[in-house]
DNA sequence: CGACATTTTGAGTCAGCTCAATCAGTGTGG
DNA sequence: CCACACTGATTGAGCTGACTCAAAATGTCG
C-alpha cells in the first residue's frame, strides 16, 4: 500500500528522467504519510511554514492566491505524481495555498527525508529540479495565456494543455478525461467570470469541439480546437508525446 | 575586470545565503564571456538550444512569449545578479526568448561550468535553487496581479514591486530608480495596451503618488501607492528587508 | 422529496481596447 | 542653428469583450 503510493511518483519521475535501481529504491524507502482530503479543501494555507512536501496520489490539487477585491487566482493544477510545494524545502513562508479541487489522496513526506534523498543521488536530484522547473514552465504558459490571449482562446487553450497532461500520465487517451473543474473554478484559473466561461464554453460545445459534462471533457475535433488556441506542447516539455 | 563581473552575481546570492571562502571562489574562478547588448534586443530565441546561462551585469532584461494575434506576454525582469535561464540548465529547448529592455552588460557561463560548481557545494547549490524559486513566486505574483487585479492596481503593484527589488540590490533608495521601460512595454508586462497604460499612470501622477519621466520612477505617496496595490512584499523572500 | 450546488440565459454596464491624431524629446545632416 | 526623421507620450472618440446582477433551469445527493 505504502509502496504503491510511492509508485505514483517514480512513475512521474521516471517518465522524464533515468533512474537507477539505488534511486528507485531511495524513493520507495521514503517515510510517506497518506492523508485523503474532500473536494475544495485547503491542505496548505498562505503564510504558512512548511516543514514537509505534499505529493498528489489521487485527485487533482491546485495553488492560488486571494487578491483584495478580486476573488481568487488560481495558479496551477497538480495531478497525480506531482509536488505542488517542492519549493517549501528551500522557501520557507508559503506564499500562496494549496487546496484541492476534487476529493484527493495526499500524501506528506518530510523535507529532511527529501533532501537527504537528493544529496545522496545526483540523478534524483536532476529528476527532482526538472519537474520543479517544467511547472513553472507550464506558469508561464498559463501568464502569457492570461494576459493575451482572448477568452475563447484562453478556454481552448486550457482545455487542451489539461488533456495532454492527463494523458501524459495515462489518465486520458487523449480525447476524454475526468475534468473535476467547475466552470467558477475553471474562471478562477483563467481570469474570467464564470458567467463568461459559460457563454464561451457554450460557442465551444454549439461549434462541435468539445463536450463538458458530468465533470467528463470530450474533445471531438483536436484539430481546430487546438487551432483557435494556438496550443504548441513544447513549453510542457513532454518526453515521447508522439503526436 | 572578469572578477568584478561575477561579484555582481556572488553579492546577489550572499543576500540571502551565506557562502563559505570556498563557494565564493568558485564562483570567482567561473569562466565567463562578457557582452554588451544594445536596448530591445533579443538574446535567446524560443525554440533553441542552449548551453550556457547568461547573468546579468548591469541593465535590465526581460523573458517574454509571442502569442499569435496577442502581441507579446513579458514574463519577467531580469536585474544585475539575476540568471534569467538558469532552467536552461536541465530543459534544452527554451520556452520562451530572453532579451534586452535597456542596453546590457551580459555575461554567459557554460552549463557544464555551472554544473560542476554546484556539484562541488551543497551550499551553493542550494542558493542557487533559491534564486530559482524565488524567481517562480514573482511569476505568481504578477500572473495573480494579470488574471485579477484591475489596470489601475496592476500598475501600482507593479512599480511597488519594482522598486522594491531596485531597493533590495542596492539600485534604489527605496523612492527614486530609474526605470527604462517604455509604456508600451509596461503594457506588454502587464497585460493592458499602451493607451491604458497612459492613463491609468497619468491617475496616478495626478494622485501625486509617482512621477515617471524621462526613465526615471518616483515615488512621492508610497502608503497610497502600495495601498491602492494590494502589495504585500512576501513574495518576494527579500531577506533583510526593513520596511 | 427537499436542499443545495452548478449551469444556463438575458439584460444592461463599463473597463479596457482600437483607431487616429497630435505633441514632445532626441538625434542627424546640412 | 534649423529642418527633418524617428521614437515615445498624450489625448480624444468611439467600440466591444467581458463583467455584474438577477433569475430560471438543471443536476446531485442524503
Amino acid at each position: 500500500m505504502r509502496s504503491q503510493v510511492l509508485e505514483v511518483l517514480t512513475r512521474k519521475l521516471e517518465a522524464r528522467s533515468a533512474l537507477s535501481i539505488a534511486d528507485r529504491g531511495t524513493l520507495l524507502g521514503l517515510p510517506i504519510t497518506v492523508r485523503r482530503y474532500e473536494a475544495r479543501k485547503d491542505i496548505i494555507l498562505e503564510g504558512r511554514h512548511n516543514n514537509q512536501c505534499c505529493i498528489v496520489i489521487e485527485g487533482l490539487l491546485c495553488r492560488y492566491k486571494v487578491i483584495k477585491d478580486g476573488g481568487r487566482q488560481i495558479l496551477s493544477l497538480h495531478m497525480p505524481g506531482d509536488i505542488p510545494d517542492l519549493q517549501s524545502i528551500h522557501i520557507d513562508v508559503m506564499d500562496h495555498t494549496v487546496g484541492t479541487i476534487s476529493a484527493a489522496t495526499v500524501g506528506f513526506i518530510p523535507h529532511s527525508a527529501i533532501k537527504q534523498a537528493l544529496q545522496h543521488s545526483r540523478e534524483l536530484s536532476r529528476a527532482f529540479w526538472l519537474e520543479v522547473l517544467i511547472e513553472t514552465s507550464i506558469l508561464r504558459g498559463w501568464t502569457a495565456s492570461i494576459g493575451k490571449r482572448s477568452a475563447p482562446a484562453r478556454i481552448a487553450h486550457f482545455l487542451c494543455e489539461y488533456i495532454t497532461r492527463m494523458r501524459a500520465i495515462g489518465l486520458s487517451d487523449g480525447m476524454t478525461c475526468v475534468m473535476p473543474l467547475t466552470q467558477t473554478e475553471i474562471g478562477d484559473a483563467l481570469g474570467l467570470s464564470t458567467v463568461h466561461i459559460n457563454k464561451k464554453l457554450r460557442e465551444l460545445r454549439r461549434a462541435k469541439l468539445v463536450e463538458l459534462r458530468a465533470g467528463q471533457l470530450r474533445v471531438l475535433n483536436w484539430r481546430e480546437l487546438s487551432d483557435r488556441a494556438d496550443f504548441d506542447p513544447n513549453y510542457l516539455h513532454l518526453p515521447l508525446l508522439k503526436k
